[in-house]
RNA sequence: AGAGAGAUGGCAGAGUGGUCGAUUGCGUCGGUCUUGAAAACCGAAGACUGUUACAGGUCCGGGGGUUCGAAUCCCUCUCUCUCUGCCA
């Protein structure tokens, strides 16, 4: 959620923003805001006027009691009829008007980095890095759905039958290798600093609010309806909402948390071409990285956090690119984002493994996520801190890679780094 | 799921209608003392809104009500704890 008073001290910023992020009849909105704003100030201090008067009433109300003077006191009552009505008139207004203020805050959408290109949809999107060579296969190379029925490690028919669509039974040497690449990743982020937490995979409305994900994307969540609880989306969403209203003292920034969970995502509307075999899921597994910065750090966070999920597709030895996200083929929340992709070698397409954002303060403000922080320049000032995080990584797509890209006609080879977890170094 | 109890500042825990934003203890920060630290003593310290700055206003789980006045009384919702039952 952005901030009113720096829509209302930057207007013309927020307006250039949002038109990077294409969001639609973005004057009306910021000029309803800024009226609604400017009334809710004046409401505001009427009421705070009327309740003022009413307080020194009833003080000397208290007083007159106390002495026994009961006729004045009535007196004094009678004069309080009209404050009532007035302050009860006013709060009723001002309850609206930040009920209207609200609703259409939340429809704002966070402001792009200036980094972030200008564009519509994701042929617009930058790549900023690549790596590694593509692999030449040989004849008769196989998808990895029809790998994964060759030998037997994935079974996606028992999935329909147990649940659905897009949730793949793992078997044998494929479920190994899932476990092994959690650990794999785990111990990788640990390496680097990460602080590991296991939340809940069910989360609440304030939650989903915290994150951005409420209102507005229920659609893609599963739903618990006896509880009101979701299923989470990401580990994004309970890892960030740890930190829902909290003030966190300046020395314990940043905050870096790693978190294994899976992921449930309902996908509606989104089924089509290029989601066969482990494209598109709405299970899958996920290590998440989050982290919480001071702002002036979050742009080198973002850098590093980059370079951190860079490094663990180089240790895989896939070949991948970066992608800066362009305005409009970004989240709702971020300033900057991040993708990386793996070369798949027998779709030959990239597929999306992991996504690195920056939020600056769209989410904290949400969540009330706040430090006193001391810049030497006056007393230590209450600010909204930076959201960060990332996928480290997304599981079907690096394993949907791993299959394509190192198969052989006998086989299929593991990744050196991952023997170890798998105990196995070929899959044949 | 049934019965009961409860929700107050970082934590613990008072406060049952009138200077209560709230006693007190612990913790935190600053100072005195000390070579340094501890102890002791002194002092400071909540959040939001708002103003150039004051002032003012709001916040004792959420919402509503009674009253001139509510942390305190009433209604309601949510959550937590204890016991019983069930169960990894």
């Amino acid at each position: 959620m952005l901030q009113l008073s720096f829509i209302r001290e930057n207007k013309e910023t927020t307006l250039a923003g949002l038109r990077k992020k294409h969001f639609a009849n973005a004057e009306t909105v910021v000029d309803q805001l800024i009226t609604l704003d400017q009334q809710r100030r004046d409401t505001q201090s009427e009421l705070d006027n009327v309740l003022a008067q009413s307080n020194i009433r009833a003080g000397q109300i208290g007083a007159l009691m106390k002495a026994g003077d009961k006729t004045a006191a009535d007196a004094a009552k009678a004069e309080t009829a009209e404050l009532k009505a007035r302050s009860k008139e006013l709060g009723d207004a001002l309850r609206q008007i930040e009920t209207d203020l609200q609703a259409l805050l939340v429809t704002l959408p966070n402001l792009p980095h200036s980094s972030v290109p200008e564009g519509r949809a994701a042929d617009d999107n930058e790549v900023i890095a690549e790596h590694g060579t593509i692999p030449t296969l040989h004849t008769n190379a196989q998808p990895h759905w029809e790998l994964i029925e060759k030998y037997d490690i994935i079974d996606f028919k028992l999935g329909v039958k147990i649940s659905g669509a897009g949730f793949p039974v793992y078997k044998g040497k494929g479920a190994r290798i899932q476990r092994a690449m959690i650990n794999f990743f785990l111990d990788e982020a640990l390496k680097a600093g990460f602080m590991e937490v296991q939340p809940p995979i069910l989360i609440n409305e304030e939650s989903g609010f915290g994150t951005g994900q409420l209102p507005d994307k229920e659609g893609q969540m599963y739903f618990a309806t006896e509880d009101k609880l979701y299923l989470i989306p990401t580990a994004e969403v309970p890892i960030t909402n740890i930190y829902r209203d909290v003030i966190l003292p300046e020395n314990q920034l940043p905050i870096k948390n790693v978190g294994y969970t899976p992921c449930f995502r309902r996908e509606a509307g989104s089924w089509g071409a290029h989601v066969r075999g482990l494209n598109r899921l709405h299970q899958f597994d996920k290590v998440e990285i989050v982290r919480i910065e001071k702002p002036e750090n979050s742009y080198a966070a973002l850098e590093e956090m980059s370079q951190y999920v860079q490094s663990l597709l180089q240790k895989l030895e896939l070949p991948y690119r970066v992608l800066r996200l362009c305005g409009g083929d970004m989240g709702f929340t971020s300033a900057l984002t991040y993708d990386m992709e793996v070369w798949s070698a027998a779709q030959e397409r990239w597929l999306e493994v992991s996504s690195v954002s920056n939020f600056e303060t769209y989410q904290a403000n949400r969540l009330k996520l706040r430090s006193k922080l001391d810049r030497g320049d006056g007393p230590a000032k209450m600010q909204l801190l930076h959201t960060l995080n990332g996928s480290a990584l997304a599981l079907p797509r690096i394993l949907a890679s791993i299959l394509e890209n190192n198969q052989t006609p006998d086989g299929i080879n593991i990744p050196a780094v991952l023997v170890p977890y798998c105990g196995f170094d070929r899959i044949d």
